[in-house]
DNA sequence: TATGAATGAGAGTTCATTCAT
DNA sequence: TATGAATGAACTCTCATTCAT
């Protein structure tokens, strides 16, 4: 039997994605993506049909990677805002252990390659997410009247803006982390 | 004498790069910009010396236009909440007005494209902000004790999604744009 | 022991081979062959070293295959035109019922990477072809002072020519066969 | 004003790409072309859009030269045995003198890659042959109940045949050259 | 011997930039 | 200054061939 095709070497594949994105944008050549992944520039191909497909794949696997770390740890049983807390936290948690992918999805997220079809998909990998609000809107926790995907958009942005300044300012990203949630608590709790 | 390089050409290229750029994201060829323009491929070098140049150019000309935007009417002898409100419904306007510069400007902000000048300078435009900032702080309207720049980014943040969620859905535009303001207010207004 | 390697497998290369080149021309993937003989792309090269040699084996093979056809039921002592027009006759029996033979071998006899050996074997495997020439020569049968391979060629141009429209137009295949015979016939004999 | 582009240009464009098609068949490579044209390897597609277009191109190109070469001192009021041996004589004029659009030809002729819509065009192309056919039936000098398409088809690639034939034995080329006329004249003519 | 993933040279094509007009 | 053809490096992708399994 032949060599099978190897997760390990996707992943590998994913990962050296993530770095050329995050460094040279959707433009980065799949030469150099192969470079980094340590793979053949051929090898690409037998892993994603083309480039649009790894693209997609990309986002969808930091998407995953995202979601994943969140609920690391999730306290089910706890107060809403302390899991609403917990959520923020990891959030960047995850921002900070994966700059690569943090940088690469917010290219990915203005690239007109990602397709709807791949968007929708990962909303609905956050699909958790939602019973979350809900049940923050039925507790009175959060404000009431708002959609919940403009919520979770600003969150998100927020969010964004927030591992942002953590990145540039690790010194203060205690503090960062800590002013980034009192704000959305305050813009989205009914408080 | 020869004819003057024309203001108005180099205003009509930055346009079609702005709508290229909101299209096909920093990767759109500079032949469709010069189409989009109704110039020759050449001309589009007699007026930025390279394809970079035009994009950092893009970046600080959608800046400039939003800042403009922004302070037209402005109320200045107006309350501070009240200012910020104008500010931010220009904001808002000036993204429905020029829905290509809106998303051109968020594809340039993570471009790897863009110099750290550029960026430097982009904010500069933005100095009275900073004032007015300045004022909400001193005057006790905004909440202490949060970095000025981390206040904007999350205003800006918080706009660029309040922005998108109008484009998809013009019905409920005016919702989003009260929504946005009071999840902002209460984010950074002292309140 | 190790298998021996099966003539089969062999075989099936060859008429996959083929079927890629009546599709595709020379330039057929060999991972498409492959598929088509439902074995894996290395196996293509424990049959046939590389490519070349597949497509010279492949060019030998329908022309073998032709020779055979051709000469089955052949009335050796019937009178020379009944002959002719037995060869005549099993020639295009074999184009209609080989069709991508006949097609891959119309493109591999005008490709570059059958080689001289290889396109001289061919003309040997029709060496009795010869005999049958010699013999309406000498007894008259046949035009005098032509070059029989410039016969044959004349005779093999022809029936692509028929074969091609028998296949375009089977209602008329008989009435292109016999017009076919008619018209070489007239050419090559001496009547 | 800049350049415009050139017929002359272009003409060598189909030129090299004649010379590589007849020496490495359809898969000459596009560099090659390019190289034998004497133009940068990007020039080519700002003549032909892509390789296919240029395949399809040089196929018409080469049925309007070998048309043009035929009808050159045509006599218009000679008997008609005596136009088609013009005809043919022209012919094969043009395939000695052409040698890499006949060798082309008869590659792009058995290739995939000629649409069906350029296989009509060319066929149009040689319109009046089919006036000549017509005029030769109803005047009693061909074989009445042919298809016209069929004879043309059998002329052709006796010509072909006639061509090779030439072109391998240049000592001999006036005789193959009237032998092939004799064999397709007995096979068409009424004689 | 069979498999099919791995390889990398080379294919067709794009595109920022130059330059003859 | 304006034009757009010309250029060739660089890009994405294909494919014959190798080789670990």
């Amino acid at each position: 039997m032949a060599r099978l095709k190897s997760e390990e070497k996707r992943n590998a594949i994913l990962a050296a994605a993530a770095q050329g994105v995050a460094e040279r944008g959707v433009g980065a050549p799949t030469s150099l993506i192969a470079k980094l992944a340590g793979v053949a520039e051929g090898s690409i191909f037998t892993y994603f049909a083309d480039k649009d497909l790894l693209l997609n794949a990309l986002y969808l696997s930091a998407k995953s990677s995202l979601r994943e770390t969140m609920y690391e740890g999730y306290p089910s049983r706890a107060p809403i805002e302390e899991r609403f807390e917990h959520v923020w936290n990891r959030y960047l948690d995850w921002g900070m252990a994966e700059p690569a992918l943090r940088i690469a999805m917010a290219q990915l997220t203005v690239s007109e390659r990602i397709t709807a079809d791949t968007r929708a998909e990962g909303e609905r990998v956050f699909g958790d997410i939602a019973g979350l609000f809900n049940e923050g809107m039925a507790s009175g926790a959060l404000r009431q009247g708002q959609p919940i995907g403009f919520m979770a958009g600003i969150i998100t942005a927020v969010a964004e803006t927030t591992m942002h300044f953590m990145a540039q300012n690790p010194a203060q990203a205690a503090d960062y982390r800590r002013a980034g949630f009192e704000a959305i608590w305050r813009a989205i709790g009914s408080g």
